[in-house]
RNA sequence: GGAGAGAUGGCCGAGUCUGGCUGAAGGCGCACGACUCGAAAUCGUGUGUGCCGCAAGGCACCGUGGGUUCGAAUCCCACUCUCUCCGCCA
């Protein structure tokens, strides 16, 4: 969320960043309704002002007589006026929450201009692709080949865009997300959470997927809880609504979590395999940073989701998002993509956000830059580190050997008792 | 699920029965000043947030939402959350 004031004062600075993003907002609406409320508001304030004043008289007066009687009674007429005032002011504030709710997060001045995916930069790549001499097979072959993985069963069970994991593809699947874990705890700094998977509307809204996205999410019937689409949501909502010390900044955040999508409007994409689940496994960072160091952070976040993949020896590349890809709510935003050797693609593993101090708006995240000074907002960063569904198709593709058999990364080998093979049967 | 208690400022905690001069006593914490070579202790002063306004100033906020009243932290209703006891349960 932008903060009211700035949206009055740079109206077109709004207009350039949906241009840039491509979003579409009312916010000639929404300047319309700031008008509109300031004149209510004054008129109302000044009632109140009269009642307060009147009704303090009363008070003072003490006892009854015909002069506090008229008074009253010309108080009742002014109350039913503020009663109404008020209400029409409760409907322009609800409304402007809403459209303000919907307006873009600004871009950074750095990203690059660009409509679509195509106009992503590639800020570096890293590892070597690996070379066959066979046909490399795409994952979902060879998890069927090596019964560890079962989408036919889970499409029994649950439907379409659901995996089941048996023996090695279910301890892959552990040891990827106790490995990651280790690592952002240990070597990067990180405090591990384990959050709630069901959250409620507030925190949805404090992070950005509602009211937007609404239609993105899952939603327990009857009530006001939705599945956590990333840890992202409980984790950043973690500090909402609250005012940090200074010293406590920076604050890292690690957490697994399931993670639930709707996939809604991606009908058709990505159909087979693990790519697009509606229900996957993530490791999650999130940063809580002083304002000035955002930036800074950022890099090293992604540096800590990169460290992931260098470790599982897994080739891919850093992509710097350009405006039209960025999405809603980041400023600025790398996307890491893994190589998938069968579809001779790099497919985006982790996407690691500054959203500045957009989020932090939307969930009152404010820290004190000095006692007795004003609370300003943090800014919030999130980032996978990394998402384990394409992280095991990756190794499946990449570790594939001709005689069917995956390889297992060696830093994955403590996690597997010292295995270093999955074999059929 | 049943019975009861509670929710007040950064924290603790009065005020609620008996509505008004209470944005809210007192304490802690914090900031500044005095004392000190320096510190502790002590003393003094200050210390919430948001909104409107060029400003002076005004308005709102005592869990949330309604209601009663000239006037609500205080009375009434609903809801949410927390705690205690009982029941049930992985």
């Amino acid at each position: 969320m932008l903060d009211l004031k700035f949206v009055r004062e740079n109206p077109d600075l709004i207009r350039q960043a949906m241009e840039l993003k491509g979003e579409e907002a009312d916010l000639d609406g929404l300047l319309a309704k700031d008008g509109e409320r300031r004149s209510l508001l004054k008129e109302a304030e000044e009632l109140k002002q009269i009642r307060n004043r009147v009704s303090k008289e009363i008070g003072q007066a003490g006892g009854e007589s015909e002069a506090v009687e008229a008074k009253k009674a010309e108080m009742r007429e002014v109350s039913a006026q503020i009663k109404e005032l008020d209400e029409q002011l409760r409907q322009i504030d609800s409304a402007m929450e809403q459209l303000l709710l919907n307006l873009p997060n600004l871009p950074d001045p750095v990203v690059p201009r660009g409509s679509d995916e195509s106009d992503n930069v590639e800020v570096r790549s890293w590892g070597n692709r690996p070379e066959f001499d066979f046909t490399p097979l795409a994952h979902w072959d060879i998890g069927a080949n090596l019964d560890i993985i079962d989408f036919p069963r889970a499409g029994k069970i649950t439907g379409s865009r659901f995996a089941l994991y048996y023996g090695a593809g279910a301890r892959l699947e552990r040891a990827l997300f106790n490995f990651m874990l280790d690592l952002h705890t240990t070597e990067h700094g990180y405090r591990e959470v384990f959050p709630p998977f069901l959250v409620n509307a507030a925190s949805m809204t404090g992070t950005g997927q509602l009211p937007k996205f609404a239609e993105d999410a899952f939603r327990i019937e009857g009530t006001d809880l939705y599945l956590i689409p990333t840890a992202e949501v409980p984790v950043t909502n973690l500090h909402r609504d609250e005012i940090l010390e200074e010293e406590q900044l920076p604050l890292y955040y690690c957490a697994y979590s399931a993670c639930f999508r709707a996939e809604a409007g991606a009908h058709g994409r990505d159909t087979r395999g693990l790519i697009r689940q509606h229900q996957f496994n993530k490791v999650e960072l999130v940063k809580f940073v002083r304002p000035e160091e955002s930036m800074d952070e950022l890099e090293s976040l992604t540096r800590d989701a990169e460290k992931v993949l260098q470790l599982l020896e897994l080739p891919y590349r850093v992509m710097l998002m350009c405006s039209g890809d960025l999405g809603f709510a980041p400023a600025k935003k790398y996307d890491l993509e893994v190589w998938l050797p069968a579809a001779g693609t790099y497919r985006e593993i982790s996407s690691c956000s500054n959203f500045t101090d957009f989020q932090a708006r939307r969930a009152g995240i404010r820290y004190r830059p000095e006692t007795g000074k004003k609370a300003q907002f943090v800014h919030t960063l999130n980032g996978s580190g990394v998402a384990i569904g394409r992280t095991v198709a990756s190794i499946l593709e990449n570790y594939q050997q001709e005689d069917g058999s995956v390889v297992i990364p060696k830093v994955l080998h403590p996690y597997f008792n010292g295995r270093e093979c999955i074999t059929a049967g």
